[in-house]
DNA sequence: GAGACATCGGGACAATTGTCCTTTCTTAAA
DNA sequence: TTTAAGAAAGGACAATTGTCCCGATGTCTC
């Protein structure tokens, strides 16, 4: 749900400081609201969350946004782009106040290429992606809205003050309508 | 729905042939029904599909079956283990006769680390599966049954063929008495 | 406080999907 | 050809989810 990566942000902050790659990597404010990359537009930087929340989404032909997943600190996005060579498949947005680290895609490639530690780190963040969007996708097709609202609970107690009620339906798929009608009945059975 | 990956499996199949690397790649057949991988498994080796189809798929606790993907030539798997240091969250099962080569992931790992061509196809393939997830999953909840089981069509004109409905109804989460509704509603409409 | 306005929650009904079970189709053996 | 058995398809009903809309609540201005 909150995805966060500190090795990662570790390792880029490292960097960040490194005197043998200047003006590589600079460090940018963010507010609730701004829209950091838009969905089908050109991808030319990776971006690294250093505080706060995004939300990563993906809006349909039928107008329904659905949210992949919140990046928390040490998330890279704007990455996969680099290797699929083609314009951005999602929306990030921010959820709350925060910064971020921005490197362009040229200078990321390069990092890549000489630097095995964060070649390593990059290789683990594509395949936790990889691993965890295979696990929610099928408990979400193989369970109802209630019992994955309930997973989502004892994955992060405080959801509902993080993140709006709206986000949360479209994380689940589902309409708000819907998400209120499991909340519901969560809080009985309780 | 069906992968395929040309680049990877002739870097392999190069791999194979160059005396650096003795022993290192083994080929294997395999036929329909195999089950190649076993979730919740140690796994050892990183797996590339030379020919035929293989079935990835996550068992719930409910008992259902959901399929993440059907793994053609050059596709490969058990990678993702490597870099998560877990045990397999999914299984492999062949869909058809077929064959794949094997490589044992500290072998993998150093050849990561050695050949850049690899390396850089690698980031790819994790890269495109990430892609073809977020954009698998968002369609699918934004839209009924039949509109999916449209766009599967209208990717391979071939899948009653290649794929058992069984396999059809996992990949889609849905149940085969509710496929067959979407069949039957799409050809009454054409 | 009154009125205008937006937001939120939930009722009522419709559409979609799941479950269960019967019917139909296939296949193979006699 | 007939018959039996297993697999596949579909009917009937239930559960889940979506859509539409109304009323409650909060907020802002005057």
């Amino acid at each position: 749900m909150i995805r966060i990566n500190k090795k990662f942000l570790a390792l880029i902050e490292s960097l960040l400081e490194n005197p043998a790659y200047p003006n590589v990597i600079t460090e940018h404010i963010f507010e609730a609201g701004d829209v950091i990359l838009k969905q089908n537009s050109k991808v030319n930087n990776v971006y690294i969350v250093k505080e706060g929340i995004t939300k990563c989404y993906l809006t349909e032909d039928t107008g329904k946004d659905f949210v992949q997943e919140f990046f928390g600190p040490g998330e890279i996005f704007g990455e996969v782009e680099i290797f699929s060579e083609a314009y951005s498949f999602c929306s990030i947005e921010a959820t709350t106040d925060g910064s971020l680290f921005k490197i362009s895609h040229t200078d990321f490639a390069e990092l890549l290429d000489k630097n095995k530690v964060l070649n390593w780190l990059m290789l683990k963040s594509l395949a936790s992606k990889v691993k965890y969007k295979a696990i929610r996708h099928s408990f979400n097709q193989s369970h109802n809205t209630e019992t994955n609202l309930k997973r989502l609970e004892s994955e992060d107690q405080n959801i509902y003050n993080l993140i709006p009620k709206k986000d949360l339906a479209n994380y689940l798929g589902v309409t708000e309508r819907n998400l209120n009608r499991a909340i519901n009945s969560l809080k009985e059975s309780s």
